[in-house]
Formats: structure tokens, sequence, C-alpha cells
DNA sequence: TATGAATGAGTGTTCATTCAT
DNA sequence: GATGAATGAACACTCATTCAT
């Protein structure tokens, strides 16, 4: 096949977009979004300052884009899952695999954009615009919203305790992800997600519910 | 009245540095380290640029001073409960009160401090000294370490299962937290941490550990 | 005309750093080093703050800078005729010119210079690092090392008496510079030079040796 | 001799701003104008920073009391001397002297004045008030006006070559200092005021005028 | 389109000076 | 008179962003 003039500049400046991704990715997840400089993108990226400026219009927006282009694929295979027809109990491992695959890949740049974020939940000041705040929140709620989903199904199968899904949701995840930001994934994410997933459907208890500590 | 002149010297100027604290710990917590503006902070304690720099020594150790002030009777309270001679699920459920009224005091600046110290586990860059970052590193462990603590006593009374208990302090430590940045705290405080002990210690599953993900 | 695109930009840029260079070179020399001001540079060079930065490391850099540029051909021109075949008498005397001139050109600047190398002889406080402070140091020696090598070949030559040649070419020197900063040189560098010369070869006095003012 | 209350809080004070007065002496010295604070001064003091300001007007005008009282006594000696009816020759030897005792005693401080003055002659920016900085021009070339108004005696006595005087006397006070500042004086005062006294008298030179590089 | 020199608003920190006690 | 807490003007330096080439 042959490439025209277009083509390739196409692919040059796909290229010059992808080299500057990969080395934003790079020093936002080592530096967090403050510490990170547009200096030190360059250096990385081998290219000049102006044309991370052509490609994308500030650094927050760059940064938007790095994180959207992630999480987009991540959130496709995660609701696949989700919406597949196995049994509850397995879905919910299987989502925690994905989970713990995806976190440990990216966990260096999400640990920025929670923190960016303000924790993935509340209101008031970050580096990013609110629009933008509010779309990165409205996917993290849609993410966690799967596991919901997935939960409430259990309780109408009878497989799972009436409780808060949606809290029970939040849970799961701060576990999921404390998991990976605490390294605690040394063996193998098969093992983690089974261990993850033991602990939240049957708890560390030995004893029966009669002895829980309030219930006299 | 009484009151001689040194109380009064004394009285002031403890003031003036509450005064800083106080404004210190809203605008970090609201803003982390990175975007709190000494200025900014001066405006809300209504006070000099040069009064701050007499009471710490610049805006990282001011931090934390922060931090420190709070920390220490929070921990000294939560190794109280540890080493008490409570039964061992009274002893979680409790400790996990007092976790959560102090999150709820403190979350936002905590917010800021775990993300300064890169997840309250890792190395790499921050606006803190290695010193202070390794302090509060040490502080964040002891805390989780007094919930490990009393893990493994719950397992050798025979209460708990045998698990990594590192590991499952961690984890209850990240559903507290997350229970207190999603504001999943509207109720009461009691009901929460009971809730919350109740997923730890039973799980959400309703049917018997036979029917596992993993096994068919 | 003839000027690619590579001249003009090089061109520019040569321009603003020589700009920065040449207010640097009249703020240092009029306020010193500690009360010129960055911004008063600037105000002088017609240029940004950020553009000094991008030219020079720090104020002291550019203070390094501006000295070193300034020296290193004068360095060279007194080494030439240190080391030329012209009689002993001949030699001092032009190196006399030499420094004369330098430091009507020079003068402001140096005399900065000496005061943060500390009268270009000790140790202790300054403005300058301490590397900086000892290469500048290393080169004030050398340049009144050569005086003292003139001096040294004179006394083997038989043309003059046997004395301390360090002492007496820093004597010299001081005259030197003593004549520049008091703005004695009105006339004529020449005469300057000769007369500087004559004083330091034959003394004041119009009386014999015998006559000392010790001697009875 | 009974000491009422008055003369007791007088010599208190007294005792105070002598403190200050020898704390500032040693970090002038020490750090230059600029470089010295007030802060290191009151700790050397030990005194309270307000104190400072109840017998100075500021900074300036502490350095500038400290330089007087130094130079007053000095002053009166060496016009002492200058008056005297001694011998030319020895005249200029004891004066020399008298420069080399007070140099080495005061030196450190001196240095500072004179970057403050901007080398004893000049215009232009300083640290010191223009008025204040014309009072120290002044004092200072009364000094070397004491050097000028002997060599004008030994002018008319026959014992020196005509030439200009002011230039010599400058020449003359400018290889004392630098014989201090490049601590020259490893000996003795008095060995060393006679060799400078020698050179200024005879030169350096072994061989007779007639050779002198520019007559041919 | 790619570049990087130029820019200046913004920031932490210092330190002489004041003034209430 | 002695004190030192409070103050804010001043300063060096950073870094995201622009724009001429």
């Amino acid at each position: 096949m042959k490439m025209t003039q277009a083509d390739t500049l196409h692919d040059a400046s796909r290229t010059k977009r992808q080299q500057i991704l990969d080395a934003a990715y790079t020093v936002f997840s080592r530096k967090g979004f403050h510490r990170a400089t547009v200096d030190e993108i360059i250096a990385l990226a081998d290219t000049g300052k102006g044309t991370v400026y052509n490609y994308f219009t500030n650094k927050e927006q760059l940064f938007y884009t790095l994180v959207t282009e992630k999480s987009v694929p991540f959130e496709h295979a995660l609701g696949e899952v989700a919406r597949s027809p196995q049994p509850v109990l397995m879905k919910i491992e299987n989502m925690i695999r994905l989970f713990l695959r995806f976190y440990l890949d990216n966990g260096g740049l999400w640990r920025v954009l929670m923190h960016e974020m303000r924790g993935f939940g509340s209101e008031r000041y970050s580096a990013l615009s609110l629009e933008q705040r509010e779309k990165h929140q409205n996917s993290f709620r849609e993410t966690i919203g799967m596991l919901q989903m997935v939960l409430d199904e259990g309780i109408q199968n009878g497989v799972f305790k009436e409780c808060d899904t949606k809290k029970a949701a939040y849970a799961l995840f701060s576990v999921i992800i404390t998991m990976v930001f605490q390294n605690f994934i040394d063996d193998d994410i098969e093992d983690t997600a089974h261990m993850i997933a033991d602990v939240f459907f049957y708890g560390v208890a030995k004893v029966e519910k009669a002895q829980s500590a309030t219930n006299g």
C-alpha cells in the first residue's frame, strides 16, 4: 500500500502526539500534576514545547486526555463482564481481576487523578476545571456503579444479604485499590483477586453472626 | 481579673500561632499542599507574612506541625483501645469508631497528607522532605499496625480465620477512609462503625463458603 | 542580503543575552552584587524576567559569566606581554598600561568582585559560591603572579633589588587600582603608567639610601 | 564614691550600647553590611531587638557610629605625628606604623566601609545615606591628606622629588592597606613599616634613573 | 506543523523596623 | 529603658503559555 504525503504527515503527527502522551504519562505518574513540568515532559518526549500546545490546549487538558484514553477501554471491558451471564460471585471476582490489572498498569496516574479530583467524590478546588472534574467523577461513579449493579443483582438472586450496595461497592473498590497502592500483589493477580473476593463475600470472622460485637 | 503581663503575652502569641494553624488547616485541606499559598493562609489568619515565619520555619514545617498536632492524641487514643482488655470484636468496632471520628474531623488534611506521602506507602517525589515523609509514614504504619495487632490477637483467640493480617488491616482501613471521603456517614458514626465491622467480620454473602466464586 | 533563519535566531538570542549582560554589568557596577536586583537588570535590558533565567542559572552565575567574559581576554593579553622578549622595565610599564586600561573599563564591576571575594585574598562569607570564589581568586592571583614573574626576572637580570616580589607585585597592583578608583587618570593612560612605573622603580626620595628613615 | 540609681542605670545602658556596638563590629566585619543581620547582632550582644533601635536610629546609623567611634582616636593620633617636629622620613614611617596597627585591628570593618563608600572616592549608590557617605569620605580624605601634608613638607625640605603628592599619598595608603588585607604582615609591624617606607622612598630598581623604560 | 525563545504572574522566604507592654 | 512579637515591602526564582519563524 502506498502512503501519500498527507498520510505520512498524519502518521508523523500521530507519533508526536503519542510521544507526548507517553512522556506525560510517565512524568505525571511519577511527580503528580503540579510537580510535573512541561519541560520535563518534552525532554522525555523528545519534542518541542510548542508542539505540546498544538495538540493539547494546556497542561490540564493533556492530563485529561491521558486519563480518558486509558479509562475508556477499561470501562468498556468492565461493562462487558458486568453484563455477562456468568454467576454473580464469578462476575465480581472477574471484575476485581480487571480492576487489579488496570490499576497495576495505571496506578501511578490514577493516584494523581484521585488527588486532583479530591478523593473522587467531593467538591471544591483542584487543578482540573470543574467541567473536567465532573466528567471524571462520573466516569468513576459509573465504574463503581457497575460493581453496585452486580451487587444488586446478587441481592435479587439471594446470593448477597440485603445491604447498602453503593457503600459496599465503594468498599470493595477501595480495598482493591489499596492492595495495588500498597504493593500487596507480589504473587499473582488471580490469587489476590480471589483473596479479596473471599474476604468480601465471607468476612474474616470464624464464628457465627450471633457473637457480633454489639448484638448482646 | 487576674492576668499577669507574662500571661497576656503568652496568650497573645498562642493566639497568633493558633490562628495561623487554623487558617493553614483550612487552606491546606481545601487546596492541597502545592496550591495552598502562604498569602491565602495569612489572609485567612488575619496576620502578616513574617509572623508565619516567626512560628514555623517554612511552609512544609507548618504543614508538618499541623499534621503532628492532630495525629498524636489520636494515635494515643487508638493505642489505648488496642491494648484494652475488651473482646476483640468489640475492640475492632471501637477502633473503627475512633478512625471515623478522626477522619471526619481531619479528612481534608489527611487526604493531602496521603498524597504528599504518595498513597501512604511508597517512595518517590513529594513536597515533603524525606525525613518528614518517613516520620509520617511510620506514624501511618503504626496506626494501621494497631489494627493488625488486634487482628493477630483475634486469630490467636480463634475469633478470626487465618489470613494475612497486614493486608486485612489495610483493607479495613481503606474501607473506613472511603466511607468518610465519600460522605457516606450521614446518619450516625455508631451505625456506620457497626456496619463496617459487620461486613468486615461476616462478608456480604448470604450463602455458605462452599459456593465460593471460583469453585464451579 | 544573506541571512538564514538559523542566523537570525542565533543573532536574536545573542542580542538578548548580550542585552542582559550589558544591563547586568551596569547594575552590578553601580549597586554591588546584593543591592543589584534582577528586576532592575531586566528593566534596563528591556526583557522579561524569565529570559534572564533562560540564559543564566541564577544571579550569581550571571555575575560570574560577566566577570569571566571580561577577564579572559585581559589575562591573555597580560600573559603575552609578560612572556614577551622586551626589557623588564618596559614590560612592567606595558603591563601597568594594560591594567590601567582594563580597570578603567571594568573598574566598577571589579570593585564589586573584589568585595565579594573579600579583598581578593581571604576566606569567609560572600554571595558567591565557594567554587566560583576560588575560581576568581585563582584568576586574580595569576594576574598578579604575572607581575611577580616579571619582577623575579628583573632581579635575576640585576635590574631590581632583592626583595619579596610577591609583596612588591601586590603593592604595584594596589597602586594601579587606586589610581583608577580615585579617578586620577584624567590626562592620559600613557602618562599615568609612566608615572606609576617611575615611582615604583625609583621611589619618591631625592636623597640617597644612606639617610633611610630608621637610621638615625 | 557612691553610685546613685541614675548612675547605675546610665552605666547599665552604656553597657547595653557598648554590647551592641561590640557585637555589630564583629558581625559587620565578618559578613559585610548587607549580609549582617540585626538578629545576629542582638544574638551576639545578648540584648533585645528593640534595644538596638533605642540607641541607633537604624542599621545604617549603627554602622556609621561604629566607624566613627573607631576612627576618631586614630585620626587624632595620626594628626599628632603629622604635626610633630620629627624628620620627614621618620614621620612617614611612623605614620605607616599607625596605619598598619589601625587596619590590623579594624581591617574587617574598614573593608566593608570602603565597599559601602564605593572605594572611598566615588559617587553613586550605597547602603549609606549620601550625607553619611560624605562624612566618611571626608574623614578618609583627611586621613590621607595628612600623608600628603607630610609629603609636601618633604618636597619643600628637598627630601622628596617634585611630584603629585595627592597621588603619591593615595599610592602609599593603598600599599599599606593591601599589605594588611593580604595578610602580608606575618613578622612584625616595625619590619613591615620599614619595608614599605623603603620601597616608597627608593623604589625597587637597582639601576639609575637614566635607564627608565620610556626615557630613551 | 514543529519549534523554542520570550514572557510575567505567582510564590516562598528574608529581614529591617515598629510599637505595645 | 528593655523587649520581642508582629509586620510587609522586597527579592530571587519557577514555569505554563504564547507566537514569530
